[in-house]
DNA sequence: CTTGAGATTAAACTTAACTCAAAGGTTAAA
DNA sequence: TTTAACCTTTGAGTTAAGTTTAATCTCAAG
């Protein structure tokens, strides 16, 4: 099949798909006598697992370590490992979103809650107190 | 203070802090005779509630709508209204982390757990399965 | 007087993951 | 035959948030 139509059922554009190969993330990709680009079925399998691993947060210099020559020859416990890794990494980054969340939710807090007798000025150095004491305590 | 010293005092790069002015986030800078910036402190401040407001994921730009003249003045409603959307974008983000999550562990299950009778490409194929169809959905 | 630290500028470089444009070759259909 | 739809390559542009470099200036101390 040539790009265009690995381009439609995978729903990458064709600029992506040669950009993938000039990194080096599809491996060696046959040509027609007319310099054309021809890819097996296959092809659209590896580019979905690209996508699928991007989604999940790998990078493509991620992917490509991961990546297989021949599609099925896997090395199990480097996969296993750097799976482990990226979980890590995802609950690592869910809890500083915790974090900025309840920051900002108590910043919130404290501009909502605002006593009705106190001034502007005095409100915004209590509540720049609460930023900068609470917020990047990272 | 010129610029080294405010660099000192907030831990951050001269260099960044000339790039924070640069793209407008710091307002009129101060010249002394010579050329060189010079700061009041509570230039300091406004830095640090620029960190602050970075770690907690808002954008150089959010920022510098957000942050007033003088440090002290702020539109109160428009500030509620960007720190909710912001709540509700890391909600969303965390959504999609446990999403992900969740995926990576499933598909480390379905390694760990491969049936002793079975083969490699019979369980890169199982997995693979597994993996465009589960792990993309979001 | 010289040395070293610190200040100035503009412009280029960095990373990631692409996209876009230009200029041209190929092919199927009308 | 001509036109439209594909394909090719190279190289530059994009975004974000800075960093780095180079060339030059200022200032305090010894």
């Amino acid at each position: 099949m040539k790009i265009g139509e690995l381009a439609r059922r995978t729903g990458l554009t064709a600029s992506r798909i040669r950009f993938y190969e000039s990194i080096g993330l599809l491996g060696e990709v046959g040509r027609r006598a007319n310099g054309y680009r021809t890819y097996p079925s296959e092809a659209a399998v590896t580019l979905e697992l690209i996508n699928a691993a991007q989604k999940a947060g790998f990078s493509l210099d991620e992917i490509r370590t991961l990546l297989p020559g021949e599609l099925g020859r896997w090395d199990h416990d480097a996969l296993l490992g750097t799976l482990r890794r990226k979980v890590a990494e995802i609950e690592a980054l869910e809890a500083k979103l915790a974090a900025s969340r309840a920051g900002l939710l108590t910043v919130i807090g404290q501009i909502e809650t605002r006593p009705e007798d106190i001034d502007c000025t005095a409100n915004a150095r209590r509540v720049l107190g609460s930023i900068l004491g609470g917020l990047d305590e990272t």
